[in-house]
DNA sequence: CTAAGTGCAAAATGTTTGCATACTT
DNA sequence: AAGTATGCAAACATTTTGCACTTAG
């Protein structure tokens, strides 16, 4: 469902060149509003919400949402996980907010999983594990 | 770390007993405060919102954020999730906004083996399944 | 020339906070 | 009595929107 065609602007190039440099890293709206300000390529911030959001059903970008009242966060995936069959599976430690990256074919399983016996179409890239990292379940034992 | 003991008020008890009545059902902080207004019981915002957050600590409720700049969900789990080893997925539909809720032992594994091989303790509650359901996926292949 | 994108400021939204009062233990 | 919780209104922060203008195809 194309709802449109999408233009390359020069704003656009600017946040995708951002991102890209990246890569794997949790970006707001305001660090890439901020941060193209301060290097003299002020954008308007609707701007940068718009092509966030673009970017991101474009499957370029993806967003986290960890916590309301707290600014959403993108990363870049690029084409990475779309040439490459491998998929990219991302944890996110609720202790210690660390993103953890994980790449691995057992996790590819659950995808087919989901189709085959329940109907459910996988997106990886959307989706985010929850849960406590090696380093915090250690701390709690203590 | 117990931040401070619990009250039992009157107001935590009416919040309690609304979800009680709608297991697995999600529920915004305004659902909440529109239904009790209307019943009579009138709590306030701050109030609903404080005693959300109080019982998602002490995991009666879950609390999923699905879209920034919109509401919050709750949902009540009360014993249940603790009580049965079935833990409830849930996934959510891209397209139509769907969420649906699974309870399949083959998804309990993955929780086994993040741990194992990767040493990351998956919470299970706060975790959503993103991509595309059924319905979606058939009307896509028009 | 039309569709899409931009920028600004203003609005909208969901959530949080300050503070005086009231309730629990 | 001490520690929490409540309620109201005001404050916040992030994100969205209206509109006139510019740019891409």
């Amino acid at each position: 469902m194309p709802a449109g065609s999408t233009y390359k602007t020069k704003q656009r190039d600017i946040i995708l060149k951002y991102f890209e440099k990246k890569p794997g890293v949790h970006i707001t709206a305001a660090d890439v509003y901020e941060h193209l300000k301060s290097k003299g390529e002020s954008i308007g911030q609707a701007t940068v919400y718009r092509q966030l959001e673009k970017l991101v059903d474009d499957g370029l970008l993806n967003k986290y949402i960890m916590d309301a009242s707290a600014p959403a966060c993108f990363e870049y995936i690029g084409m990475s996980a779309h040439k490459s069959g491998k998929t990219c599976f991302h944890c996110k430690c609720e202790k210690c907010g660390k993103l953890i990256h994980l790449q691995c074919d057992e996790l590819n399983e659950i995808g087919h999983h989901l189709l085959s016996d329940h109907g459910f179409k996988l997106n990886p890239l959307r989706t985010v594990f929850y849960g406590v990292c090696e380093e915090c379940c250690e701390k709690d034992e203590l």
